[in-house]
DNA sequence: TGTACATCAGTGAACGCGCGTTCACTGATGTAC
DNA sequence: TGTACATCAGTGAACGCGCGTTCACTGATGTAC
């Protein structure tokens, strides 16, 4: 039976992928230990050298999984509305946004650890995330006078407040079903940028 | 000359709260060592454990630090507009915010980073930071229905954004001064919640 | 005012814990003939 | 198809680095008489 220890590599190495999202999900990334995410996965710590070179390895490799899945759903996407003058185009955008986060919510978490305590890795992920904001921005080019800065702000606003009811668990957010939460962004972009 | 001592003993733990601010500065937080803001300071490692119990407890008098700077700045202020349906309020508020950012920029991210791998000295935080929230949400109530959730919003726009251009000098906010990065988040902010 | 002793801030070498990383070994799978 | 050897994934004890933390010591300052 050719391959069946390739078979095998693969399995453990998705097994650690996966540990060691539980293990991030539960003390985060930067307490995680190698031998946390190995117990974890129910492997010897030395296996864990056969598969990744460091945990930031493991992490990079996580960050592709997520980079190639929503480079498909991307792809995926028939043409939506671009005029951010309409609220449903802003609202679908937020929806989007939310779900991402909502999908990867322990991975995002990790990724903004790690740039916390490493400046080069830190820039690698703000030139990853750079797409997006220029995509933000090119559908702001029609309302603002400011796209780029805008697009930013925005994305800001959208990530820190999804943080703020979807991980920290704000109380101030405790009364809102995620549909509101995402009313409630949409209204302060779709205002924010065309006013009323 | 009786207190000398006392005097000495305060001067080296101000200058190791001095170099404590540098190295974090430098470093960040979580990659500084003790042994660093010693020779920072120029004294010796063992030194460090006359004044502070720990690192965090290092960060805990420099937050207290801040918070009785802060408090002294807020008893000064003669009665502010309340009225967040007037600009020129809102306007206040951020800019407000804007200078205490600036002012304490190596402290904010040291205390983010601290609560990053921390889940009690998060909690703890962000019961401090509830009582300018709630601040932020009376000027709200007037104008949102959903103040709570609305000042928790726009105070991590103020934030993030701040962060993208004071620290992370983030490129498409390079074309900004300080007053138009204001004004900017003035628009998105009056608007967003006054509508136009 | 002077002397003897106590107290204290500061020193820095040494200790030891935690954890990342290695490596000799095992058992199973693949390959050569 | 069977045998002998090679390769590989996985194991876990052991090693060693980095760094927080301690502690016996020094010299200076304060106190008692």
């Amino acid at each position: 039976m050719a391959d069946s220890r390739k078979a095998r590599a693969a399995e453990t190495e998705a097994a650690l992928k996966a540990a060691a999202q539980r293990v991030f999900d539960r003390v985060g990334y930067l307490n995680a230990k190698i031998t946390d995410i190995t117990a974890e996965a129910g492997r010897a710590a030395g296996s864990f050298y056969n598969h990744f070179g460091s945990k930031e390895a493991l992490l990079e490799s996580l960050l592709a999984d997520m980079i190639e899945a929503s480079d498909r759903a991307v792809a995926a996407d028939t043409a939506h509305d671009p005029d951010f003058g309409k609220r449903e185009a802003i609202r679908w955008h937020v929806a989007q946004y939310w779900r991402f986060f909502q999908d990867n919510r322990t991975l995002i978490l990790a990724l903004g650890q790690a740039a916390q305590v490493d400046r080069q890795f830190a820039d690698r992920l703000a030139k990853l995330l750079e797409p997006d904001l220029q995509h933000l921005a090119g559908h702001l080019a029609g309302v603002s006078d400011r796209p780029a800065a805008t697009a930013l702000a925005i994305s800001a606003l959208w990530q820190q407040f999804a943080h703020a009811k979807l991980v920290q668990r704000h109380p101030a957010t405790g009364d809102l079903t995620d549909d509101e939460a995402i009313d409630l962004l949409t209204d302060l972009t779709d205002r924010g940028v065309n006013g009323g």
